[in-house]
DNA sequence: GCGCTAA
DNA sequence: TTAGCGCAACGCAGT
DNA sequence: ACTGCG
């Protein structure tokens, strides 16, 4: 009707192509109120039809291209003048009554005839190049029915109408047969996903279940006595029941033919009440509607009635379907609306990030979310403050964290509440300014974390990260350390004097070996050695080679060191923990704070400073810019400028793999 | 902190 | 809508 | 094989 313009801008457009369907939600009851539109709900097969350059295709729930099954439909839709167009709708067979029959509609189907089908068409999601899916549904409908006016067919392309409230609809409509309601938010957009702004409502309790077997009957000639029905729930098949009416002739012996080309298994229950019998199970592939009158408290079906077979759902995806009160579906419908309203809000272009939440503040290009929230209760640091001690450090802890699989200790509320860690980037979301690193973890590959500047250090603190341990090892050759570490972990007995002695024997025992060693605080209790190497050597070579070193540490002062990670046997003395030497292991970086009150900090230290009056507690959040701001020099300022690696004669001789 | 699921 | 949940996972060591 | 630990 209104721009028909032929004549085009340039635009070569995509080819248009199957895309989800709007699924919508079962409920309880019919919506109220204004903002709801209502239609037929249909019995028949949900079917896509995209129009494109002359040509028709049409698809099924599922993306299956169904056209020649429709031969006479998408003829018809030829007569529709347009360039482009994806219409969604219902394919459906009429009874007598002018309600929807599925058994008919498979008859038909069956038959290889479509002469006598209609296709109702309740929603127009492109049409000439025009994407209408974030328009409002009652303006999509709009245009599908002016668009459908402008053809003539014969009453087998139907637009579906909607209703506005109407007092007793529901039983109005199942008196008239029809299989119940569908109810729409008039300005809801097409999201392609299930959604709470569809919701349908049921005349009759039915829903498809999975045939898990049959039991035979006593006559010849009936092709079986009853099918045994089940779903899944969580991810396990459970028993609902027999049915054993609703079959007719055909039916009973097309479904045995089926039955018999299945594969028998095993009772797939493992226990089953008395009363169901012998049966024959078979592999649960098929999948049927069946009607009924209510749940029996032990979860069989009472009064149920066989409907027909359903070939367009996969078996695994039938579970037991639950209506959600239609209270809640309604509330959760608006947030659904308000939320696909709120995105596209580019009116503004000087609104701040993330309109509509107060109180945020944007900190080196990341919005950060409750600056105020106390993260730290015994020192009254803020979320705020928390991040510009990150935003401050980013400079120094960087080069330890950046561009190397990262695992993050997160605490969303206070140090004193919930922690945990997180390596993957979750499936769903993620983070801003943080991007997936792939490591093969044996004959796999596993997805982990990795940042590459400030703001994928400052995003994971809006996140709720805290605590950073990155890997030993670089983003892009993760099977080569390029760190070995030694974790010196005091039991709460040991004397700290101890553990003076342990960093410097390790800084000692790598001298001999020609290396250059880091000292820093964990920001806890102990200390760590860090020992910067080129990656050249595998993670079992660096492990085997520490973990010499640890037994050898233990081996020559077993009064002081252990190099046994248990617990009890610690007693007064120091773990020379080696374990942190491997692939998937992690250590505290340089410069991270700890999520314990007292918000300590992982220092570099001088080796001059490693004396017994060295009080690693000194240092938190709140102090180290004072130290820093103070030296003269960076005590680790050759950290990344040593280049030295073990030599393979010391492998060797401990019998460790090189290379 | 945040997205998912269930109700 | 609200409530509740998960958010690492592997080798070492002791039983 | 199961459990606590880092
Ligand atoms: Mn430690
Ligand atoms: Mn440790």
């Amino acid at each position: 009707m209104d721009d028909q313009g032929y004549r085009r801008k340039s635009k070569p457009v995509a080819k248009l192509a199957f895309r989800d369907l709007e699924l919508a939600t079962l409920a309880d009851a019919v919506p109220a109120g204004p903002g709801w539109v209502h239609e037929v709900k249909f019995d028949g097969y949900r079917t896509l039809t995209v129009i494109d350059d002359g040509a028709v295709t049409m698809y099924s729930r599922s993306g299956l291209d169904w056209t020649t099954k429709y031969a006479e439909i998408a003829r018809r839709l030829k007569a529709l003048k347009v360039r482009n167009a994806i219409l969604d709708g219902e394919i459906v067979a009429l009874n007598a009554h002018g309600a929807s029959s599925f058994s008919k509609l498979k008859a038909e189907l069956g038959a290889g005839r479509s002469e006598d089908l209609q296709y109702y068409l309740f929603d127009l999601l492109v049409l000439d190049d025009e994407d209408l899916t974030r328009q409002p549904l009652v303006e999509r409908k709009r245009r599908l029915e002016t668009l459908l006016a402008t053809a003539e067919f014969e009453n087998h392309i139907i637009y579906s109408e909607h209703f506005a409230e109407k007092a007793n609809f529901l039983p109005h409509l199942c008196s008239l047969d029809m299989e119940g309601i569908v109810s729409k938010r008039g300005d809801s957009i097409y999201t392609g996903r299930r959604s709470k702004a569809w919701l349908k409502v049921k005349c009759h309790k039915r829903q498809e279940f999975v045939i898990v077997g049959f039991t035979e009957s006593d006559h010849a000639g009936r092709g079986f006595r009853s099918l045994l029905l089940g779903y899944y729930e969580d991810g396990e098949l459970q028993f609902a029941g027999k049915v054993g009416t609703g079959f007719n002739q055909d039916t009973l012996f097309d479904i045995r033919k089926k039955l018999d080309k299945l594969k028998a298994v095993p009772k797939p229950f493992k226990k089953l009440p008395p009363d169901v019998g012998p049966g024959t199970w078979v592999q649960p592939s098929m999948v049927c509607e069946v009607e009924f009158t209510e749940w029996t408290p032990e979860g069989r079906l009472r009064h149920p009635s066989f409907q027909g077979l359903r070939e367009d759902k996969a078996a695994t995806t039938i579970g037991r379907d639950k209506a959600l009160p239609v209270e809640i579906a309604a509330k959760a419908a608006q947030a659904e609306v308000e939320v696909a309203a709120e995105k596209p809000k580019r009116r503004h272009p000087a609104a701040p990030l993330k309109p509509g939440k107060a109180g945020r503040v944007d900190v080196g290009g990341v919005s950060i979310s409750h600056p105020d929230r106390i993260v730290f209760p015994d020192l009254g640091v803020t979320k705020l403050e928390l991040v510009r001690y990150y935003e401050q450090i980013a400079e120094r802890i960087l080069p330890h964290v950046a561009n190397r699989p990262l695992s993050l200790l997160r605490v969303p509320d206070n140090v004193d509440g919930q922690q945990f860690f997180q390596r993957h980037l979750p499936e769903h979301g993620g983070v801003p300014n943080v991007s997936d690193v792939k490591i093969p973890i044996k004959n796999r590959t596993e997805d982990y974390m990795k940042i590459e500047d400030a703001r994928g250090l400052l995003s994971l603190v809006q996140w709720g990260g805290i605590e950073f341990h990155p890997w030993g090892c670089q983003a892009d050759t993760p099977l080569l350390p390029d760190r070995m570490i030694f974790d010196l972990d005091p039991d709460p007995e040991a004397p700290w004097s101890s553990v003076i002695e342990g960093a410097a024997e390790v800084r000692d025992r790598m001298n001999e070996f020609g290396l250059i060693s880091f000292l820093k605080t964990t920001g806890g209790k102990g200390l760590h050695v860090v020992v910067p190497i080129v990656p050249k050597f595998g993670w079992p070579a660096i492990k085997g080679f520490t973990k010499a070193v640890a037994e050898s540490m233990a081996h020559d002062s077993p009064d002081r060191f252990i190099a046994n990670m248990s617990k009890a046997k610690r007693k007064g003395r120091i773990f020379i923990d080696y374990l942190r030497n491997d692939l998937t292991s992690t250590a505290a970086a340089a410069f991270t704070v700890r999520a314990r009150s007292g918000a300590g900090v992982s220092t570099p230290l001088n080796w001059s400073e490693l004396k017994v009056s060295l009080k690693p507690s000194a240092f938190n959040l709140q102090t180290i810019f004072r130290r820093l701001k103070a030296q003269t020099s960076d005590p680790w300022a050759d950290y990344f400028a040593v280049r030295q690696t073990l030599r393979p004669e010391i492998l060797q001789a401990l019998k460790l793999p090189i290379e």
